[in-house]
DNA sequence: GGCGGATTCTATAACTCTATAGAATTGTGG
DNA sequence: CCACAATTCTATAGAGTTATAGAATCCGCC
C-alpha cells in the first residue's frame, strides 16, 4: 500500500522524459561522445539524478535501443502475411520502416548507429531482431520472385540490404528538408525500387 | 642538410602505417569510443609515441577522414563528363562509389560515421565536398531525365539520397559474407535502381 | 500540518583519457 | 665507430567521466 506522492502515470511520464532526453542526446553526439551531463543540461537537473532512473549510461542506451527497434518486426510480418501482391506489399515495407524515423527519429537514430555498443546479451538479442526483420524482408522478396511478381533472377539478400540501406540513410536527413514527407518519401523510394530508373515501355516495344 | 637516418620514404610508409592503425581502431569502435591506446596497441608502441606522428587525436580523425573522401569527386565528375547514356552512367557512379569500400573500407567508414565529430574548419571543407559530390549525381540524373533515358517525374533530389544511402550502407556488411564482390554488388544494385523490382515487359503489353 | 515515500541534491571516489616534457634508444651516412 | 637526427620511451599533469553515498527537499494524503 505505497503511500505515493506522484501518481504513478506521472512517475511513468517523467521516466520517458528522461529516456526522451538520453535519447535525444545520444542521437545529437553519439553514445560514447555523449556525457550522461549533458543528458542532465537538457532535463535542467543534476548529473547524479539521472542515476535514480537507470543504474547506467549503457541500461540507458539500452532502453532507447529497445524503443528504436520496437515495432518494425511486427509491422513487417503483418505485410508479409497479408495477400496483397508483392509489389505492393514492398511499397508497404518502405512506408512501415520510414513511419518510425517521423515519430521517434532519435530512438531509431541512436539504434542504427550505436547498437554496437549494448553490452554483449542485449546486443544479440537485438542482432536477433534484426537478423528476423531482414528475414521478413527477404521472404517477401522471394516470394515475389517465385510468384512471378518481381523480376525472375533477382539476388533477394543483396536487394533487402539495399532496400534497408536506402531507408536507413533517410534517418540522417529527414526533417533537415521541410516539406518532404515520410509519405513523400515512401511513396518515390517505393517507386525507385520497383519501377527502377529507367522508363517503362509503354505499350509497344522495349527500348534499346 | 639532413643527415636524416631512414630515408624519407621508409618515413612516409611509417607515418601511413600509424594512419591505418588509426583508421583501423576508429573503424571499429567509432572516433570517441577509441581510445588513442587501442592505436598504440594494434602498432605494439606506447600511446605517447603517437603523437610524433599527429598532433591530437582529431588531427589524426581528420588524416583519416580527407582519405575516406578522396576520389569521389573527380571520380563522379569524370563519368558526369563522359558520354555515355545516363543509365550507364548511373552503373559507372555506383561502381565508383563502391569501389572504395574495397580498397579502403576503414577510412571511408570512419568518413561516414564521424566526419561530424571533426573540428568546425575542416568538417564544413568536407561537406563543401559531400555536397559537390550529391550535386554532380543529381545533375547526372536530370540530365538522364530531361535527355528522356531516365524516367519522367522523377524526383532527382530523393533519387540521388536514396543511391548514396544505398551504397553507403554497404560499408556495414561489405566483406561480412565472402564471395561477395563489388563488381557483384555493384552490379545488382544498378539492376535494381535501373530497372527496378518489377519484370519489365518484354515485348507485348505490360504486366497487370 | 506533518508522515513517508518519491525525487533531487551535494560531494566525491575512482577511473580513464589526452597531451606534454624530457630522457633514452636507434640506425645510417660520413 | 661515432655523431646526430629520427624515433620511441618513461612519467605524469590535468581534465573529464561514471557512479555511489547519504543528505535534503518535495508533495499528496491522512
Amino acid at each position: 500500500m505505497p503511500v505515493a506522492t506522484r501518481s504513478a502515470p506521472q512517475a511513468r511520464r517523467r521516466a520517458a522524459e528522461i529516456i526522451d532526453a538520453a535519447a535525444a542526446v545520444f542521437a545529437e553526439r553519439g553514445y560514447d561522445g555523449a556525457a550522461t551531463q549533458d543528458i542532465a543540461d537538457v532535463l535542467g537537473i543534476r548529473q547524479a539524478s539521472l542515476y535514480y532512473y537507470f543504474p547506467s549510461k549503457e541500461a540507458a542506451l539500452e532502453q532507447v535501443c529497445l524503443r528504436g527497434v520496437e515495432g518494425f518486426v511486427e509491422q513487417a510480418a503483418a505485410t508479409a502475411a497479408g495477400d496483397e501482391p508483392a509489389p505492393e506489399k514492398v511499397r508497404l515495407l518502405i512506408l512501415g520502416h520510414l513511419a518510425p524515423m517521423r515519430d521517434r527519429q532519435a530512438y531509431v537514430r541512436v539504434f542504427l548507429r550505436d547498437r554496437h555498443r549494448l553490452p554483449d546479451e542485449s546486443r544479440r538479442r537485438v542482432g536477433r531482431v534484426s537478423r528476423r526483420y531482414e528475414r521478413i524482408i527477404q521472404g517477401v522478396l522471394e516470394a515475389g520472385v517465385r510468384a512471378g511478381e518481381l523480376r525472375a533472377g533477382l539476388d533477394c539478400r543483396l536487394a533487402t540490404l539495399a532496400l534497408l540501406g536506402m531507408c536507413n540513410a533517410a534517418v540522417n536527413w529527414y526533417g533537415a528538408a521541410p516539406g518532404t514527407t515520410i509519405e513523400r518519401i515512401a511513396d518515390e523510394f517505393g517507386r525507385l525500387v520497383l519501377d527502377g530508373l529507367v522508363p517503362r515501355a509503354t505499350g509497344r516495344r522495349r527500348r534499346g
